[in-house]
DNA sequence: TTTAATTTAGAACAAATGTACTAATTATTT
DNA sequence: AAATAATTAGTACATTTGTTCTAAATTAAA
């Protein structure tokens, strides 16, 4: 494995176990042995390191986002199996959700490519909901404005859950991807029809 | 108004609209024209400044949180000034939220006092979301699991709606906390039974 | 094998930061 | 009015940080 790529290997596992704003490119050049010099020459500055780590997570993302909209039909299996890959990503990442503010101050860049990143997601979800609602998986009492609001409850949650875990229960790795995967899963229930309510019994 | 007064009222409003790693014991003496020394003469510690403020929050929220419980019965209109005092406040303290990672880090005694604090809220949203039950305004028919997993979805859009803000529509001030009033609102929706749903045409 | 390019180490620099220290000034008490 | 305490300014210090610079070492190209 190249330098560059040891860099941001070390890099990541730092800033998720320490923490983005304690971290300094010393720190991760020491814990790979190298020279503050040479790190310096792969990343001209340190946040390069971290913008590079984004755009990875924002493309892998993109894959998974990519493969649930191609699908014709869309059932809570799907749903499932999507919420949990995407939290395992996340938290493999996990400074970024941690540190998000921060990052995204410290690294304009980041900030804008998220908030337009932001509008493409509603729509692709808005649209995954219209095919729940089609498959009579979806409510279709629910007026327009509450499915956007919950797509905004899904971002928030999908964004932060991360920094709750942080502040409260602490768990770590599948314990934590677990936990807030049945979290994600009962946030479904209540806009589901009855007929869907009864699928998911022992699912839960 | 006394100094120390004046150090937490200048502190609030750099870490409010700078950031908390990006303003300095120094910048709040220099914004009130105080010296480095008089500073650190009313706060022997940067972060005991932060600390302070936290626990302002903590203590406003308590009376909020309080008040509601005291009640017999809780109603829709009830909840949404609920709502909105606490997202009042919450601007009020922003920085605080945008950076409450970071400021748990930094002070393990901010990230204890939260965690412990958790777990009475929620024992106190669930006795008010029994009380919702009880007068025909939640729906009956949801599991246990799925209204404790909408606690804490409650607590992390209450706890990160201005993050969420602040990387996507950076609304400032009442339009932003009209529009996650809305949002929170919306919220509730999908829990509501058909009567309780009725009630809220027009108000949404 | 010589030459050129890439990579690396290590030292050095300037800026910033938290905080301690000293002395002066102001306020309070006796 | 004198003495004591509280507050303030200003300076100083040690540490850290991002980054640059120089020269050495390694690798690739001719």
């Amino acid at each position: 494995m190249d330098t560059k790529e040891r860099i941001l290997k070390t890099a990541l596992e730092l800033y998720n176990s320490q923490g983005v704003n304690t971290i300094t490119s010393r720190h991760i050049a020491a814990k790979m042995g190298i020279s503050p010099g040479n790190l310096h020459y792969h990343f001209k500055h340190t946040d390069e390191i971290i913008k590079t780590l984004y755009d990875r997570l924002s493309a892998d993302f993109d894959v998974i986002v990519a493969s649930v909209e191609a699908l014709e039909e869309v059932d809570l299996h799907m749903i499932r199996s999507f919420v949990t890959t995407s939290l395992e990503l996340g938290y493999k990442y996990r400074f970024i959700f941690l540190h998000f503010v921060e990052i995204g101050l410290r690294i304009p860049a980041v900030k804008k490519d998220y908030a337009t990143l932001t509008q493409r997601r509603e729509k692709e979800f808005l649209s995954i909901f219209e095919k729940l609602k089609a498959s009579g998986i979806f409510r279709a009492d629910l007026p327009e404005e509450v499915l956007k609001a919950f797509v905004t409850q899904i971002f928030i949650v999908g964004d932060f859950w991360l920094s709750n875990n942080e502040l409260t229960l602490k768990l770590k790795g599948s314990k934590a991807i677990a936990h807030y995967s049945d979290i994600f899963s009962s946030m479904f229930y209540p806009y589901l029809t009855p007929a869907a309510m009864q699928l998911t019994k022992g699912n839960r």
